[in-house]
DNA sequence: TCATTATTTGACTCTGCGTCATTTTTCTTC
DNA sequence: GAAGAAAAATGACGCAGAGTCAAATAATGA
């Protein structure tokens, strides 16, 4: 009895992945508005009735979407702060985490931004809310961790409150990721590679803070490379130069 | 008869100003999805088929909407660049620009946010688009002109790049706009105002650019009264202790 | 005043989300 | 393994809203 409960979860969930997987396919090749339902039924060769077993509305369906990205985003900055090292070393490899994810889900952000339309979340079912909601606070938890060690050892000013500092790296992260990937932007200041100027972002709010050692007081570059080495060996974008 | 045409036109024209303004209100109240064009066809008191006379699609409605806010936007800026005084006292009054133009459109972001949806450019007309691009060339001109008369001025380095220092204000200021907004963000970094959020953001990452003076060595509360008294007596948002 | 042209309209089509009565499959009992 | 009950899957349908266009209305001119 149990056996068959639990083979029927499995089979259930085991569809529910290759759903999203399908609708995260169809969802960055087609967009929110162009993505069908009709057709994603097809893909996954269910009927559009079966979809709606899992999902109360396709608001729900993308956010679920959403939160499967966000959850290995979580997981990759959990792995980051495993890192040992200077509190700025560390916080540096939450952000190498973030570029190994931005080339794993080259096209989440597309999908993020439908997120913040007015109307999205009131279409939501409360559990994928919530589910959404658990995995943001894994994120802010990791980076909240390395910025308050830095208040505490002296690397960043005591007198600096660690949530705005925690808030002005995601806020550059995210803005850095929407202006680098817009072709207006792109021409006019001659991005030639987004995450670099992700990157180069990151390290010019750090060092606003005052965060010690800074950029050029350190030989970052070797960071990189233990960072490299010793947490993301599958990483293969970081020159080894 | 060329006065005959011209009356047309004027009323052709403010017919559309007309449609742009009850959208944009519309469109705040509801985000882009539920805007719904035979409400607005009532609200305006003119019939849907007058509406796609205009615009081409709802996606050219909207985007001409957005432009008609970009376009105040670059008048701010513009008014902005007039400011005189040291470099970073100038790209300080372009600072001040976004955050009046954030309070004369509060939600002129949650709009901004549709335009980068997949699927939503190539539903608009050619010359919403470049309209569009326009007016963003003239906010990227403003902006760009005051960090390349720094770069001259010693005021930053010789050795950076203009083109960089411009998107990482961009970005800085998109991106705090953004996370400053969001209630779980707000919640678990206890932001009190965004605009405080996104002027101490955007003062750190021009520090942290080494751009002079620093923060801590000028009064820049004197210089905001300057700002204010100069060129925007009209902002009534700036705190006068 | 009437003919011609320009403008405006709203009924209609079509697409796509979400529902639910019906069909199909699986499970249970004898 | 047959029959009946329960669970799961289906896809035709209802409905909302974007976009169209033939017809109605208004403006112009002779």
């Amino acid at each position: 009895m149990s056996v068959a409960k639990t083979r029927k979860d499995r089979e259930k969930a085991e569809r529910e992945e290759l759903i999203i997987t399908h609708a995260g396919r169809l969802l960055v090749r087609d967009g929110y508005q162009n993505l069908n339902l009709d057709a994603l039924a097809e893909a996954v060769e269910y009927s559009k009735g079966t979809l709606y077993l899992h999902f109360k509305t396709k608001e729900d369906l993308v956010l679920a979407v959403a939160t499967r990205a966000l959850r290995e985003r979580a997981e990759l900055f959990e792995r980051a702060t495993r890192f040992k090292g200077k509190s700025r070393e560390r916080i540096r490899a939450i952000g190498f985490a973030c570029c190994q994810f931005a080339l794993l889900h080259r096209d989440y952000f597309s999908i993020e931004m439908t997120l913040k339309s007015v109307s999205f979340w009131e279409n939501a079912s409360e559990e994928q809310r919530r589910q959404h909601g658990v995995q943001s606070g894994r994120v802010f938890h990791a980076i909240n961790s390395i910025v308050q060690e830095a208040v505490l050892s002296g690397d960043l000013p005591r007198d600096v409150k660690p949530q705005d500092v925690v808030l002005s790296l995601i806020s550059i992260t995210v803005g850095s990721h929407i202006a680098a990937t817009q072709p207006e932007l792109q021409m006019l200041c001659a991005v030639e590679s987004p995450i670099a100027a992700v990157r180069r972002n990151q390290d010019v709010i750090i060092d606003g803070w005052g965060w010690k050692p800074l950029l050029k007081d350190w030989d970052y570059a070797a960071t990189d490379r233990r960072i490299k080495a010793e947490i993301f060996p599958e990483a293969s974008w970081l020159k080894s130069s």
